[in-house]
DNA sequence: AATGAATGAGCATTCATTCAT
DNA sequence: CATGAATGAATGCTCATTCAT
C-alpha cells in the first residue's frame, strides 16, 4: 500500500516544522496587545503612545506588533471597536423589558458596570469614553467617522428604549433628546468618577441617575414622590 | 543724566531707538495666535496641528509665535483658558438672580450662546469641549490638570447654583449631582449639534434641556404639567 | 506726508523679517545636496545610501535635505536627471556637423570628458552611468522609467547622427544598431577605465573608439588603412 | 507497533538517527532557492526581495533559507556566480575553434543564447547582465568586487580570442580594448532587447553584431564587401 | 520685532535573522 | 530538517524649536 507515496508532494504533506500558532493562540495575542493599547491610549493618548511602549507592555517587541495589527490606525480602530462593541452587547440586552423605566435602569446599570469593570484595568481611562475617542484623530476621517458611527448607534440603542416609553406614554418628549439627555448624564458622571472625584463604585451612582432621567431636579410638592 | 531713560519703557516711551510693540499691539497679535491656533485645533486636533500652520494661518511665521508664546503646550494651554474663561465670565454672571431655575435657565442659554458663536469660527468645533480637551495631551499631566482645574471652577458655579435651588426647597437631591448632570446634558446637545446631527440653532433647543432638567422624563398623569 | 500709512497693512509691508534665501543661495544649497548624493550614490548605492549620510556630507542635517527635496525618491530623481542632462546637452551640441564620421568622434569626445570629469568627484563611480542607474530601483516604475526615458533620448540623438551617415553614404547598417554599438563601447570603455583597470586618461582612448567604431576589428589587408 | 514508524525517513534512508537529507535533495532545495532568487531578483532587485520572499516563492518557509545559505549576501553571491559561471562555461567552449571570426561569431551566439533563455524565466531581467549586477550592493565591497571577477574572467576569455586574432594577423588593434568592445556591443544589445525595444529573438540579432564588429560602421566603397 | 532656514530628536515601519517547537 | 513567530536594529520622514539676519 501507499505505493504511490510522493516523498514531495507539496499537497499533502506540508504538516512539516512548527505549526502556525493555534487560533487560540493568536487570538490571546491579540487580546494582549489590545489591552496594551488600550491601557497605553487611556494613560497618555492615541498619539503619545509609540508602538513600542505598546509591545512592550505587552511584553513583546515592537515587530511582533506589525504580526498582528497592520499598522497603528488597524490597532487604534481595533482597541476602539472592541471598546464599543462590549459596551454595545450589553446595552442591547436592555431592551425588551416591558417596563421601559426598568430598561432605563438596566441600561445604566449596565453602562457603569462596564466602565468600572474597565477602572480596574486602566485606572485613569479618560480617552475610554465613547464619545471622547473621536477627538484625537478626527482628522483622520476614515477612523474618526467610523468610532463616531458606533457611537451613533450606541445612542440609537437608548433612542429605541426612549422611544419606546414616549409611545407608551410613560416618557415625554423628544426620544432623541431624551437619549441625549441620557448619555450625557452617565458620560458625564463616568468621567467625574473615573477623575476621582467621586467616591465610592460607580455603580452605586446609577440610581441617582435613573432618579432624575425620571423626575428632573424639580421639587415636588406632593407627597407620591420618591420614596413612597 | 538719561534719568528716565528707561530703554524698555513701555507704555509711555516717545523713547528713541527701536520701540517695543505697544501693548494693544502685542496683545492684538497674541490674540491673532489663539484664534489661529484655536481654529487650527478645532478643524485638525491638536497633535495635528502644526506650529507653522497656525503661525502662517495667523499671517505670521512660525518664529513669531515663539515670540507670543513659549511652546506648542504653553500655547494649547492659553487657547483653552481663553476658550474656557470666556464661557466662566458668561456662567458667573447667571449666579445672582432671585430664581434658581431662572439661574438654570439662563446658564443653559449661555452656554449654548457660547457654542454657537463659536461654530462660525470653527465649524467641525469638536476638540473645543472643555471636559473633552484634556484627552488629547492627558499625559501631559501638567497641562491637562490645569485645563481640567479650570473645568472643575465652571462645574462648581453650576454646582453653587444648584445648591442654592436645593437650599431653598426648590430643586431636590445632591447639589453636585445635579450639576453633573445638567453639565453632561448640556455637553451631550452641544455635541452633537456640533456633530451636525441637530437640525437649527443649538439656542433653540435651550428650553428642552431646562425643561428636562426640572420634570425629567416621566410623562406626567396630571394637567399641571408643562404649559399649562 | 505718510499720511495714510498703515502700521499693519500686510499687504504693502510683509517684508520684515529675514528674507528668503536669494535664488542663487537656493540653488547653490541644492547643488551641494545633490552633488552629495551624487556621490554617496556612486560610492555605495541608492538603497545603502542614508539622507543622514547625504545631508552630513553636504554640510548640513537630514532636516534640511528634506526643505529642497520631498523625499529620497525626488532627490534620486533628481541626481539621475541632472547627471543625464548635463551629458545630453553636450552630446546635442554634437550634431550639426557636416561630416557624420567627425560628429561620432565628438560624441565620444565629450562623453569621454564628461565621466573623467565626473571622475575627480567621485573616483568609484559606477552607478553613475545612464544605462546601469535604472536597474537599483527597478520595481519603483516610476522613477526607473523616467530615468529610462531619459537614456533614450540620449540613445536617439547618438542614433540620429548615425542614421544621418548611412542616409550620406558613409555609415553602413541600421542606424539604431550602430548607436546601441557605440553606446555600447563607450560605455564599456568608461565602466573599465572607472574601475581602474585602464591606465590613462579616459579622452585618450577615444580615437580608439572612434577607428573602431569605423573600421571594426577586421585587420585590413591593403594598404589604404588606418595610419597611411 | 508503530512498526513504520521512520518518523524522518526521507525516502531511502533505513539509517538509524535522523539521516541528512541526501546530498541530491539538498542539492535540489537549494536549486530551488536559487531559481526562486534569482527570479525575485530580476523583477524587484536585490534590495527589493526578501527573504521572506524568496522562501515563499520556492516552496518554502523563510527559516529553510537559512539553512542553504548563511545570509542574504550569501544567496546573492550564489545567484550571481551560478549565472556566470553557466555562461563562462558556455563561452570557454568557444575559445579553440581554427578561426578566430569563428570564435568570435560563437562567443556572441552563445551569451545571445544564455539571455535569451533567461528571458523565458525572468522576463524582465534587468539585474541580471553580469556588469550591472555589481552596482546594487558594491558598497559591500567583498560582494561586489567577487562578482566583479567574474566579470573578468569573462572578459579575459573574449580577450584571448581577440589576441588569438591579433596575433594571426586577422583582428588589429589592442586586444584588451577590442573585448571591452566587443562585450560592450554585446551588453547593449541585450540590454534593449531585454526592455523590449527589439523585436523578435535576441539571437537573431547575433550576426550583425559580428558583422560590425569585424569590419565597423563605415560604408565600403569597394564590391568585395559582405555578401559577395 | 519678524523671519524662515536649519536642526535633530523622535517615531512608525520593515526585514534579515534566530530559535523553540 | 522545517517552520514561522519573535526580534530589534536601522531608516525615512516630521516638526517643535532655535537663531542669524
Amino acid at each position: 500500500m501507499a505505493s504511490i507515496k510522493s516523498t514531495k508532494s507539496k499537497s499533502s504533506a506540508p504538516a512539516r516544522g512548527r505549526p502556525h500558532l493555534r487560533p487560540a493562540e493568536r487570538a490571546l495575542r491579540r487580546r494582549h496587545f489590545l489591552e496594551a493599547a488600550a491601557d497605553c491610549f487611556a494613560r497618555k493618548g492615541l498619539e503619545e503612545t509609540t508602538m513600542e511602549e505598546i509591545a512592550r507592555q505587552a511584553g513583546y517587541s515592537s515587530g511582533s506588533l506589525y504580526i498582528y495589527f497592520k499598522d497603528k490606525r488597524e490597532l487604534c480602530r481595533a482597541v476602539f471597536e472592541e471598546r464599543i462593541a462590549a459596551l454595545m452587547a450589553r446595552v442591547a440586552s436592555c431592551r425588551n423589558p416591558k417596563d421601559p423605566a426598568s430598561a432605563v435602569r438596566r441600561v445604566v446599570q449596565v453602562v457603569f458596570e462596564h466602565w468600572e469593570a474597565k477602572r480596574d484595568h486602566c485606572r485613569q481611562c479618560h480617552t475610554a469614553m465613547p464619545d471622547r475617542a473621536s477627538f484625537e484623530w478626527n482628522i483622520r476621517e476614515q477612523f474618526g467617522q467610523k468610532v463616531y458611527e458606533h457611537y451613533l448607534k450606541y445612542l440609537q440603542m437608548v433612542e429605541t428604549i426612549c422611544r419606546d416609553g414616549v409611545r407608551r406614554k410613560i416618557f415625554s418628549g423628544e426620544p432623541r433628546l431624551l437619549a441625549h439627555f441620557l448619555v450625557g448624564m452617565m458620560n458625564s458622571t463616568v468621567f467625574h468618577w473615573m477623575r476621582g472625584k467621586m467616591k465610592g463604585s460607580l455603580t452605586a451612582h446609577a440610581d441617582e441617575v435613573v432618579l432624575f432621567f425620571m423626575q428632573g431636579a424639580a421639587e415636588k410638592r406632593t407627597a407620591e414622590r420618591r420614596n413612597p
